[in-house]
DNA sequence: CTCCTTTATTTACCCGGGTAACTATTTTAC
DNA sequence: GTAAAATAGTTACCCGGGTAAATAAAGGAG
């Protein structure tokens, strides 16, 4: 087995979602980073940065680029916390009316992607990436 | 099926990888796009720029970049082809040199991420996403 | 209460991917 | 044979990840 080349797959793989996610936000002015922020926000409701950092597992520096990007967009509020130290994100008026919009062609274009990968094949890929995941993260906690 | 989980879960173990590559490499003054480069060539042979883009699926930007870093340090030698357009890559003696330590940490490595993944699940990971991305390509040019 | 440590966020700077636009060299069409 | 089109690389500029170091606020030890 060619480790190489798994290595390899994943990180292509990786790249081609990004790319195909950017295209279908670019009518949107949005990107796949500002996406998964909102997404986050719609889904699980407003958190605190470092909360949101935790959920896509990413360092702080990008997800304060990432949020002062829809922050000038009018997409997302920040609001100080009772903990002065905490900024509290939120989505505004202004993205509440777009997101629909914004979900249907992404909801679309996941559909397209995967359309012709059978559902067994996603659980499969799901499920032995996710293991392999946490395997890495975990080993490192020991 | 949450499709949003699955691309994320491809992301974020794309990420992890690099960075443990990255890691890696570092006593060696390497980074991951740099060793990408020197294992197919060094696995491959001499090659244009362009085939190295082709292998690697990389644009020409950013493989131009990272062949000047190399070029810098010395490890990879440009030469003007017969048609003037292409640039011949080819390792230097300095990088035939240290290339066996650096193959020796990179394997080590990936020994140790894949130890405790089964040799089955490790081959049907490759099958599956090797699978899925061949679609994605594929249906562009259609 | 004061000092030290921890936590949340930011700033600065890097690597590595992408597109658009440019140059230089072939190729091709005519 | 020359003009148009294709090809190989480069440059400039973007997004999105990372680390290191700075700031500001909270919490704890004494």
């Amino acid at each position: 087995m060619q480790t190489h080349e798994l290595f390899h797959t994943v990180h292509q793989l990786s790249r081609e979602l990004t790319k195909l996610v950017n295209e279908t936000l670019q009518p949107f002015g949005l990107y796949s980073a500002q996406w998964a922020v909102l997404f986050v926000l719609k889904t699980k409701g407003n958190m605190p940065q470092s909360s949101l950092c935790e959920y896509l597992a990413v360092e702080a520096p990008p997800m304060t680029r990432t949020i002062q990007r829809l922050v000038k967009q009018g997409y997302v509020q920040q609001t100080p916390g009772e903990d002065k130290r905490i900024k509290l994100i939120q989505l505004t008026e202004k993205a509440e009316q777009a997101y629909p919009e914004w979900e249907k062609a992404v909801l679309l274009m996941n559909n397209r992607l995967l359309e012709k990968v059978p559902q067994k094949h996603q659980a499969m890929m799901q499920s032995l990436l996710a293991e392999w995941l946490g395997r890495l993260k975990g080993d490192k906690h020991e």
